[in-house]
DNA sequence: AAACGGGACAACCGCTGGAAT
DNA sequence: AATTCCAGCGGTTGTCCCGTT
């Protein structure tokens, strides 16, 4: 494995002797003790004065990516996931200002996961992943797919602290779940079954609405198409995701599969794209 | 068993803005 | 006011791992 890469600025690094690439267990112990002892900033000096080889950036960004002890593991919540997806919506591409809305996730993290998961099921639709179309597609699909999933589990894990529930509400108000229904998907949201389900401990216990935000422009500007009997025309679509959530299918109640409709949902006055160009594409990714 | 390909994620790079001097 | 330094950000690349052929 080569720690060397092949910019001008590297070479420069070799020459003073500064490591590159992946940290050594022996290089996380000595910035974690530095760290417990003088804690953090001052990068460039913290490298040097802890003894490690690295830059202050490299030693900040290990830290703040890997070490730091409220870093969280593990794959992304669906909770964690919808709330990527509508804040992606409201701030783009603004990854740290995203995660200062999910505790323990850093900006790294969920810009991965929007290049490895989001992103990559636009291009395999060949959509544009900043298109309209895939928008739409997320606000209708994957979104209340989302919701479908934290629906179904039993109880919602918090993930959001009383500070960022506050935020998301005064600027965008709690996402009603009768909204949801109204969606093309339909998922049977019923404001009643999820009173138990609240995950934010901030709100008001008269609260009817799920602890779930919205940005005006996302859920709401589907198409309020009303829902229809899953049958013959229904398109069978299976996306390629694991197991983890990650796919934005939609339910079928009568096959336990996850179906869609999607002329119904692009045609029509509503239509944001071309379905038989996206119905080509969803039938490429059934056969993927 | 080896080669290959793709996914996931860690790490790096260049740039920017703000603080310090 | 100009310059330097540094932290932070977003985009990109590198590496590892695992499944498939």
């Amino acid at each position: 494995m080569s720690f060397l890469s092949k910019s001008s600025s590297s070479s420069s690094d070799e020459e003073i002797g500064l490591r590159r690439g992946p940290w050594t267990v022996e290089e996380d112990s000595l910035l974690v003790n530095y760290i417990s002892q003088h804690g953090e900033g001052r990068w460039n000096m913290l490298a040097h004065r802890a003894g490690l080889k690295r830059t202050g950036k490299s030693c900040r960004l290990r830290w703040l990516n890997y070490l730091k002890p409220d870093v969280k593991r593990g794959n992304l919540t669906p909770q964690e996931q919808l709330l990527i997806l509508e804040l992606h919506f409201k701030l783009g591409n603004r990854w740290s200002k995203i995660a200062q809305y999910l505790p323990g996730r850093t900006d790294n993290e969920i810009k991965n996961y929007w290049r490895t998961r989001v992103q990559k099921q636009a291009k395999h639709l060949k959509i544009d992943s900043n298109s309209a179309a895939f928008q739409h597609m997320i606000r209708c699909i994957w979104i209340p797919r989302l919701l479908q999933k934290i629906q179904g589990s039993s109880a919602i894990p918090s993930i959001q602290t009383s500070q960022s529930t506050s935020l998301l509400d005064s600027q965008y108000g709690p996402l009603n779940i009768t909204e949801i229904t109204q969606t093309p998907q339909v998922l049977s949201l019923e404001r009643n079954s999820i009173s138990s389900s609240r995950c934010c401990s901030s709100r008001s216990p008269s609260s009817e609405s799920m602890s779930i935000y919205k940005s005006p422009n996302i859920i709401s500007e589907c198409p309020k198409i009303p829902p229809r009997e899953m049958g013959d025309s229904v398109v069978n679509v299976h996306f390629p995701f694991d197991d983890n959530s990650y796919d934005m299918d939609t339910f079928s109640p009568a096959t336990g599969n996850f179906l869609t409709n999607y002329d119904q949902m692009v045609g029509g006055e509503n239509n944001m794209m071309n379905g038989d160009i996206l119905a080509d594409s969803f039938w490429s990714m059934d056969q993927f």
